[in-house]
DNA sequence: TGTACATCAGTGAACGCGCGTTCACTGATGTAC
DNA sequence: TGTACATCAGTGAACGCGCGTTCACTGATGTAC
């Protein structure tokens, strides 16, 4: 059946935000095409009147889940301790237990890190956030390399924490290099 | 046809060491029994002989992986300067592209984090490497939380580093990392 | 020592299953007259 | 405005494939006599 002007792109940008959050949440690899429109509603079948393999899905729902990230970080940077903002929100219980709406670094680059196809979109990502903190730290020219250690201790934190079987190490991970963190930017 | 000794023993040990490479290589959930057994000379069938499903193997070569990190950090924090030791290995150009036979924290144990089934042995690798740093580290009632904080930088910037497409976005990434880190500890 | 038998690591075909992908089809809507 | 037609998003069966797992079988070795 033929359907109204724009459902086509709703459609679309439905099954590009599930995908986003299911890849992130279960990794790509386990996500699979069929279960994935089924819970939109639709049939497998469908997918390819909207993307000519699941390659071009995955670049697409990275491409999202950075988007999602930059609005997310937007907000953040633009408050008042805008570092302090960015490490709680990094280092909170909520990233910790919903990676699905969370930073793709741990999650989905990796993943295509891993694969052997990696996309320029993550390092996008990667330079949109150490840029951003860069600029928050403001002073020096040691700026730049400060912000690639306290970016990689956010994301190593994080995963830690979400590897950890035992919930106090997980969460003693957070809190520990949250203090640390923030310490650090005062 | 049956074999001497000691011999069902040999392969058990070599269907481990395989699995433990691939899996941090490639993933769990992408890398397959048939192939394992194949690249030992053997058919798939006889893999239960062994184990008694996928998931034990799994377990038994994240032991195996567990192990291999164990002897491997021994060696560096018996040296004169075990810290800038274990620093300049975690963060070397070898670990960067020899996931198969580095740390699973980034590989195998996130990835059994993600998919809901964590095992002990992730908290005990991430103990054992906390202790011998906070060891390391010696003075004073904050070396335990720096022991973490150092311990996240590290798996953080191999993270950045594995996933980044950009050569030198993740040289740098680990130069950076590296010079910060040995620069603590001095 | 020599022979008969039991063992069991490894073989390879087969199982059901879900994967990504293809394809002939449907039928409500937008367009043309 | 009313009717005939073209469009094409979505349907659902089918494709080949590799997955984890099962199972009847093989045959060289270790053991018993």
């Amino acid at each position: 059946m033929r359907y109204s002007q724009d459902h086509k792109a709703q459609t679309h940008e439905r099954i590009i935000k599930e995908a986003a959050a299911r890849f992130r949440r279960d990794g790509i690899g386990a996500t699979g095409l069929q279960p994935l429109m089924k819970a939109l509603g639709l049939t497998h079948g469908g997918f390819y009147a909207h993307f000519k393999s699941k390659d071009e899905l995955v670049e697409k729902a990275l491409q999202e889940a950075a988007a999602e990230l930059d609005v997310h970080c937007d907000t953040l940077f633009s408050q008042d301790k805008p570092l302090q903002a960015f490490i709680d929100s990094y280092l909170s219980e909520w990233h910790l237990n919903t990676p699905d709406h969370g930073c793709p670094l741990p999650t989905m680059c990796l993943e295509l890190g891993q694969r052997g196809e990696p996309s320029p979109t993550t390092d996008t990502v990667i330079e949109s956030r150490l840029r951003q903190v860069e600029e928050a730290l403001g002073s020096g020219p040691e700026a730049q390399d400060q912000s690639i250690v306290m970016l990689a201790t956010l994301v190593g934190a994080l995963v830690l924490s979400r590897s950890a079987e035992d919930e106090a190490l997980a969460q003693k991970i957070l809190a520990v290099t949250k203090a640390h963190l923030k310490d650090q930017v005062e």
